[in-house]
DNA sequence: GTATTAAAATACGAATATAGTAACATTTTA
DNA sequence: TAAAATGTTACTATATTCGTATTTTAATAC
């Protein structure tokens, strides 16, 4: 017998099948028996490893936030200059833009009696608090300014993974790498000249 | 009393809704109800314009459709260059490419007893035959070789447009409007030399 | 071979959602 | 004001979906 669920091969293909249906279409708009179907896997085996649609909501959501959290730590605690770290996490962010889609939020907003609202964003808080934890690190480290509060960081960086996103500010570069290395050295040095 | 009902307000709210929503999450995810609240219109008068969700499809993408050939002709009979021309309908391919979703068509691929595939099938016949039309004018008149099948431009200039969307091709060039130059040129002139 | 077990397929009832209609109220427009 | 258009509410019938129970099938252990 199956001891740890999370193991289990259907398991982390219902899990799989189920982020990329609820990513597209939100989470109403997807049956259980649709995501059996897509997975090519039984209705039962679905309930043997999830109660109903939102426990099933719950671990993906579960695993997107851990996924993105363990990205973001081993940029963290890379050996790599800060000016590189700074850079890769403003790439990941912009990915990360897709990493927690709007149509699936949008159902828990629209319908909160779900419940499932206040879960994400306990999960969210705890992720953040994480992430926040990291960034005081760094500064004890010396490679981020410490006379500044490390939220601000924080916000600034998914700022940053906006902007990259925005066609008015992107049209005004020939490539996004020129955009990326611009809002980079803006991260990381300001609006001083350096060396 | 509302004669031609196509003019009505309501009547293009509800296709302009519809189209948005059908866009996204593709036909059958997409309630009669919803669009109606979404287009803040009541269900009855809803049913007054359109029997049912099948022939507010039809009319969806009727509208998209012409709305397309209509873009397409102006372009044609524009008094441009021959090089502005194939340029110009370049680039509404490229944004044609999410003129009809593929959300959308999803559906009746999967559930053919809609009827609606064969509907979609005979509008793009025609629409590709007025579309053809125009092009064996183009060579009458002179400025599109007449040694050539209309069809092939036509498959090319489809073609052309799926290349402005492909990532691999872009990234070789500093920007989307250097591709769009290259790839103009070569359907105007081929890789022959000119001027 | 047979027994045992996990998973798939099927069927099912109950709850919910949706389509479509009808009667009546309200607003818009001419 | 009168006519036309639209909105509200309620309703029925149908379809979907959920979650469970039962039967089949397939694999594995004995």
């Amino acid at each position: 017998m199956e001891k740890d669920q999370t193991t289990s091969q259907k398991y982390s293909k219902l899990l799989m099948t189920s982020r990329e249906l609820f990513w597209k279409y939100g989470f109403s708009r997807v049956s259980i028996q649709e995501i059996c179907k897509e997975a090519g896997i039984s209705k039962m085996t679905f309930y043997r490893f999830f109660p109903n649609k939102l426990e099933l909501a719950k671990a993906v959501f579960d695993r997107v936030v851990d996924e993105g959290l363990v990205k973001f730590r081993s940029i963290m605690h890379a050996n790599i200059s800060s000016a590189d770290k700074i850079k890769q996490i403003v790439l990941l962010k912009r990915e990360g833009v897709h990493e927690i889609s709007q149509e699936f939020l949008k159902d828990f907003y629209a319908n909160p009696e779900l419940g499932l609202k206040t879960y994400i964003e306990e999960k969210t808080k705890t992720a953040w608090h994480e992430m926040l934890t990291d960034f005081r690190q760094a500064q004890q480290d010396g490679w981020i300014r410490a006379d500044m509060k490390p939220e601000l960081l924080f916000y600034m960086s998914q700022k940053v993974g906006d902007m990259l996103n925005d066609k008015r500010l992107s049209s005004l570069y020939n490539s996004p790498q020129d955009l990326v290395m611009e809002l980079t050295n803006f991260f990381v040095y300001g609006i001083s000249p350096h060396e």
